[in-house]
DNA sequence: TATTCTTATGAGACCGGTCTCAAATGCGAA
DNA sequence: TTCGCATTTGAGACCGGTCTCATAAGAATA
C-alpha cells in the first residue's frame, strides 16, 4: 500500500516557531487553557492563521483521555424507527459539540460485540446501544465507559435506559382489537427467537418484544382468549417472508381476523401481503402496527398505529448519556416514555360468521 | 468538570512487563507487524489475555497517520433516501474494517463546513459529502484527504463522484406526463434558492436539482410548452408548507394538472395536501416523484416513481473512496447510475376540458 | 572454525497535543 | 530599596502506540 498524501500538517510547534514563543505557550492559546498575555495571544493567533493551523483532535484526545465522540449501535439505520432516533441523538450531541460514530448491528449479537469493541478502541466517551439480545449481555457489563440503552431495557444492567411503555401499548392496542370482537389475533414480529418459545415469554431475548408480547397476551386473556401464545409469529421478513406467513395464517385452523405488527417495516410487508392475498383491510383483516411511519397515514385505509415518541427517545438517551459524561453520578435512570394510539381506519368489527375455509 | 472514570487502561508496556519482554516486542505481536518468534508471541498473547489488553486505536492512529474511519456528511439521515445510501456506505466500509462517522448538514452550508472541519480534525482518512450548495465549494477544494461526492456533482471539483442520471430521469418522467396530455405541470422541490431564479437554471446551487429542472424544462419544450420555468416551486416543506403551496397552485391562473416531486418526503406532503384539498389522484391531479420510497407502492393509487439505485449509490461512492485510500491514483471517476421509472397508477390523462376555476 | 547472512529482540525516538513545574517577570507593599 | 506575591513563560515529561536502528543469537556458508 502506497503511503498516501503524507499531509505535512501544521503543528503547535510550527506555530510556536513562527510566533517566536515556546511550544507550551502556543499550545496554551491554541488549546484555550492556562493563562497567556494578550500580546502573545495575538501573535500566536496571527501565526496560526498564517500557517492555516488545524488542531489534531486525535493527539488532543490522546492526552486528555476524552475523544469528544460517542458511539451508537443500532439494529438497522435503514429502519425509519432507528434513523429517527439517531436523528434525535445527533441533534442533542451536536449541541454539546460531541459527534456520533454510528454502527449497525443488524440485530446480531456478534456484530454488536464487534461494533462495541471497535468503538471502544476508538476511545468513544460513551456508548448508546440497542441491545440485540437480552440473553447475552456479558460484553455490555464489562464496558468501562458510560453506557445508555435505547428502546430496550436490561433489568440486570443498571444503566440509564430510555424505553417506551411497550407492554401497556400492546395491551391497549390489543384491546382495541378484542373490543371490536376479534378473537383470533396474530402478533407478528421480525425478531428471531433463539431456542424454543412454547409460550414462555421470559425466553424472549429482546425486552421490547417480550414486553409487547406480555401486553398482548394479557389483553387476550382479558377477553377470555387462552393460548394466545400460539398466535405469535417470529422472524417475519427474516426467516420467512411476510407473504408466506400470510398464506400460512390464512390456511391455519384458527385463521386470524386481526394482526398486531411489531414494527412498521413488518407492517408494510404484511399490508402488501394482505392485498396480494386478495383480502381487504379492515373488512377481512384488521391491522395495527407499532410506529407511526410516514406511510401509515396515506394508505387506503390508513393504518391505526401505536405512536412512539421516537425522536424524543433518541433525544432523551443522548441527554442522559451526555449528562453522565459531564460527571453526573446519580443512580441510573430508567425513563419510560408514553405512547399514544392513533386510531385510523384499519380496524373493523370481527366478521361474525366467519367460517374456516 | 469532574475527572470521570480514569480508567487505568492496560497498555503495551504493561503486557510487555508481564510477559518479560521489551515494549517493542510486545507491540510487535499486539500490533501484528514485524517478526516475532512463536514462543514469545504465545507468551505475549497470554499476558495480554490475562490483563485483558485492549488496543488504543487513537494512539495507533496518531503514529500511523491513518484513523481507519471515514466521514460522511449528508443532508438529513432522516430522509429515507440518505439513510439507505448511508446503509450502502456502511456495508462497504465494514467489509474493509473502516468505520463511519456520520454528520448531518441539514442542507446548510455553514453546518456542512463545520461538520467537515470537525471530521477533518478527527483525522478521518477520507470524506464522502453531499454538497449542499454548488456555489460555495471553497471549503471542499481545500480538503487534503481523499474526497468523494454522493448524489451531487460539482463540475469544478475533480473528485470521484457518483450520481444518477437526474436530467434524463426528469426528462422521461415529464414526458410521461406530457404524453398523457398534461400541459400545465408543476415541479416541486424542497431545495431553497439563494437569490432569484428567473428561469436561469444555472443559478441553482444543487446540481441534482439543477439537472432535474433542466430535464423537466426540456421535456416541456418538446411538448411545445414555453415558460415552464414559472411552474417550478422551491422550498416546499421549508419556506412554505406543501399544503399552502397546493392551495396556491389550485388558485393560480395556470393551475397545474400534474406534479413532478423532487423527493419522496415532498411527495408525501403533496399527496396528503392533494387529498386535503379534496382532489383525487389521478383524476384531478397526476403525480410522479423521485425515489421509490416504501410508501409509494401502498397508497391508493400507488405512485409512479423514478427509481434511483440509492443503495448502489452509497455502495459505489464508498468503494471509490476506499480504493482511493488504498493508494489508487487514477484520475477521478464520475459514475452516473441509471434510473428506471416504475409506472404505477398516479398518472392519468389530462382532464381535457378543465377550465380555470 | 571463522565468516556471513538471517532472524529475533531491545533501546529509544517519534507522533501532536496536554500539563506540571520551575524560572522569570512585573507590581505593590513594607 | 527590597521583599513577596501574582502572573507569564519555557523546558520537558507524558499519553500509548509505531517504527528505525543497532545488537545478539542462531543458521548457513566457506
Amino acid at each position: 500500500m502506497k503511503r498516501p498524501p503524507k499531509a505535512p500538517s501544521v503543528t503547535v510547534s510550527d506555530v510556536a516557531r513562527l510566533a517566536k514563543v515556546s511550544k507550551a505557550t502556543a499550545a496554551r492559546v491554541l488549546g484555550g487553557y492556562g493563562t497567556v498575555s494578550e500580546t502573545v495571544r495575538a501573535a500566536v493567533l496571527k501565526a496560526a492563521r498564517a500557517l492555516d493551523y488545524r488542531p489534531n483532535e486525535l493527539a488532543r484526545s490522546m492526552t486528555t483521555g476524552r475523544s469528544g465522540s460517542i458511539g451508537v449501535v443500532v439494529g438497522d439505520i435503514e429502519n425509519p424507527f432507528f434513523s429517527l432516533a439517531v436523528r434525535g441523538i445527533s441533534d442533542v450531541a451536536r449541541l454539546s459539540g460531541i459527534n456520533v460514530i454510528l454502527a449497525n448491528s443488524g440485530e446480531d449479537v456478534e456484530a454488536e460485540k464487534n461494533a462495541i469493541r471497535v468503538l471502544l478502541a476508538k476511545q468513544v466517551d460513551g456508548l448508546i446501544v440497542t441491545p440485540a439480545q437480552s440473553g447475552e449481555i456479558a460484553h455490555l457489563k464489562e464496558i468501562a465507559c458510560p453506557l445508555a440503552l435505547l428502546d430496550r431495557a436490561l433489568p440486570e444492567l443498571a444503566v440509564d435506559t430510555v424505553t417506551v411503555d411497550d407492554r401497556n401499548a400492546a395491551l391497549r392496542a390489543t384491546r382495541i382489537l378484542t373490543q371490536a370482537g376479534h378473537r383470533r389475533i396474530a402478533y407478528v414480529t421480525a425478531a428471531v427467537l433463539s431456542g424454543d418459545f412454547r409460550g414462555a415469554a421470559s425466553r424472549i431475548n429482546t425486552s421490547t418484544v417480550r414486553e409487547r408480547i406480555l401486553g398482548f397476551i394479557e389483553a387476550c386473556r382479558e377477553a377470555g382468549m387462552e393460548g394466545a401464545e400460539r398466535n405469535i409469529h417470529f422472524g417475519s421478513g427474516r426467516s420467512e417472508s411476510a407473504h408466506n406467513l400470510m398464506q400460512r395464517l390464512l390456511k391455519s385452523a384458527d385463521r386470524p381476523t386481526a394482526i398486531l405488527a411489531s414494527d412498521s417495516v413488518v407492517a408494510l410487508d404484511l399490508f402488501k401481503a394482505i392485498r396480494e392475498c386478495g383480502l381487504s383491510i379492515p373488512r377481512d383483516m384488521s391491522l395495527i402496527t407499532f410506529h407511526d411511519a410516514d406511510w401509515t397515514s396515506v394508505t387506503t385505509p390508513p393504518i391505526t398505529v401505536i405512536d412512539q415518541p421516537v425522536y424524543a427517545l433518541g433525544k432523551s438517551v443522548a441527554e442522559l448519556l451526555i449528562r453522565r459524561l459531564k460527571g453526573d453520578d446519580r443512580p441510573p435512570e430508567r425513563i419510560v416514555l408514553p405512547t399514544t394510539i392513533i386510531e385510523r381506519m384499519s380496524v373493523g368489527q370481527s366478521p361474525q360468521g366467519s367460517k374456516r375455509p
